[in-house]
RNA sequence: GACCCGUUCGUCUAGCGGUCUAGGACUCCGCCCUUUCACGGCGGCAACACGGGUUCGAGUCCCGUACGGGUCGCCA
């Protein structure tokens, strides 16, 4: 019962990593890391047609983006390699000559079928408990979706087929057993499966591995989740500014609870607490918005070199320079308010805008008002009177503030006009910290340009 | 259609027979903080699918119904 932990992630390579296939590669991977244990990665392309190496690197990029690095598989090899299907023919043939000894197999039209054998197979699930199935007595039944029809079946389970390839349920197990699988983790759209596999285990005389079967996650109307629906592929994670660390915190609470009230874990603090015991038993939905909540939160905790690391890919492509020495500073003025990096760019950007652009509306608005233009003349002598040493955010509220005292003008009436004459916009960054990273300069250019939009 | 799994606020969930007038989080709303934008803090709305049992007592155990999901491929 002690044997070492060995988990895999098994994908298919004809496609895009779903965030389904990527949860349950996180909860393979958390598994191995927090038992010590090894994470492998099997490619399963035994169909040849759909196979893709354009979608094997879809896959591995956002396996290693996500951090879910693999100890065996593809690239880094191992004892129990090849990783590839494809490759591992000869042993797929070793494994069915054992149940050609056995008698255990017969050939119908070209194809070759394991004998079922007529009596339960009890699936014990560390989540879903024990489940027992006689495949002799379902197998006999099948359903045709286009007639709607019940349909009488041969029971007998196609292994390989007339070509000479194998068929899923036939290489898993064998695989399973040849990687020396312990923990076999994975969709419940497996269970229904399992206890086939768990025949071909018996036929193979191998204790099974532990089966966890984790729920499902669908889109918020129930409805199962597509490649078209928004949040479902991994790259996309990636491209609109996620963390990875809070796209697998995300995943990790579709289905899996701490148990408490805590809910923003680091990639450790997920291995420490992740169990399969605490793993639930019904489907989830997948909510966009709490996602980016999640996002957001790893965003706040981010040390400032990792947030401008992160960053700067999505600074550049918002036109900014991550070289420019005010980065740092204009950072922690938007962490705290993007919930993803891509939103970044669009928080300071006016304050390295050159020529700087007027959102209309604010402008129109703020115009609106009276006495704006007296508003905005004080502003800009108040701020001329402020030394070009002393041009720091306490500095510039300061004068702002007395401004105001003198001129007999309330405060909250002079922000918003000295925020659209500044920063172009009604919302924004806290105002004063963008002003001193615009410089006195900047911000008195902008403020009498703004002046003559008003007049 | 048969079989399998599931069902607590709109959503993610806590709850493993009494401590539940059901807790937390996201969303939404209100208030406070901020003489700017946010963050933040506080508060509010909101759930045990239904019906039978078992029990002194059921969200918690059992059965049924309904609903949802899954499997029934020479796909994985």
């Amino acid at each position: 019962m002690s044997q070492p932990v060995r988990t895999r992630f098994a994908p298919s390579p004809t496609g895009f990593l779903h965030i389904g296939g990527a949860r349950t590669a996180l909860y393979n991977w958390l598994y191995a890391r927090k038992h010590g244990g090894v994470f492998v990665l099997r490619v399963e392309d035994t169909d040849a047609v759909r196979s893709t190496g354009e979608s094997l690197d879809i896959i591995l990029d956002g396996l290693r983006w996500l951090g879910l690095d693999w100890d065996e598989g593809p690239e880094c090899g191992g004892n129990h390699g090849p990783y590839f299907q494809s490759e591992r023919g000869d042993i797929y043939d070793a494994y069915l000559q054992k149940l050609q000894a056995a008698d255990l197999v017969y050939e119908d039209d070209g194809a070759i079928r394991f004998r079922v054998p007529d009596k339960d197979f009890t699936v014990r699930d560390a989540v879903c408990g024990d489940v027992s199935v006689n495949l002799k007595v379902q197998g006999a039944r099948g359903f045709d979706p286009e007639t709607k029809q019940e349909i009488e079946k041969n029971p007998d389970l196609v292994i390989r087929r007339p070509n000479g390839s194998y068929i899923f349920h036939f290489v898993n197990v064998v695989d399973d057993i040849e990687m020396q699988i312990s923990h076999v983790i994975r969709g419940e759209d497996h269970l229904s499966n399992t206890p086939k596999h768990l025949a071909l285990f018996e036929a193979f005389g191998v204790e099974p591995p532990q089966f966890a079967h984790i729920p499902l996650n669908l889109n918020e109307d129930g409805t199962k989740m597509s490649k078209r629906d928004r949040g479902a592929l991994i790259h996309e994670y990636v491209e609109n500014g996620f963390l990875p660390e809070a796209v697998n915190n995300f995943m990790a609470l579709l289905g899996w609870s701490p148990k408490d009230d805590a809910e923003i874990f680091s990639i450790d603090e997920l291995i420490e607490r992740f169990s399969l015991e605490a793993v639930n038993k019904s489907n989830s939905k997948f909510t966009y918005k709490k996602c980016l909540w999640v996002n957001a939160e790893h965003l706040k905790a981010l040390s400032a070199a990792d947030l401008r690391e992160k960053a700067a890919p999505f600074l550049k492509t918002g036109g900014i320079s991550p070289d420019d020495d005010r980065i740092p500073a204009a950072l922690e003025l938007a962490r705290e308010r993007a919930e993803l990096l891509s939103a970044i760019p669009g928080v300071i950007a006016p304050i390295f805008a050159d020529p700087l652009e007027y959102d209309d509306e604010a402008v129109t608005k703020v115009a609106a008002k009276e006495g704006v233009t007296e508003v905005v003349d004080v502003l800009i002598s108040a701020l001329e009177k402020v030394d070009e040493t002393a041009w720091k955010a306490d500095s510039i509220k300061s004068a702002i503030h007395d401004a105001a005292e003198a001129n007999d003008m309330k405060m909250g009436a002079m922000m918003q006009p000295c925020r659209v004459g500044t920063m172009g916009s009604m919302s924004g960054p806290d105002l004063a910290p963008a002003m001193e990273l615009i410089g006195k300069e900047g911000v008195l250019e902008r403020l009498s340009e703004f002046r003559t939009k008003l007049s």
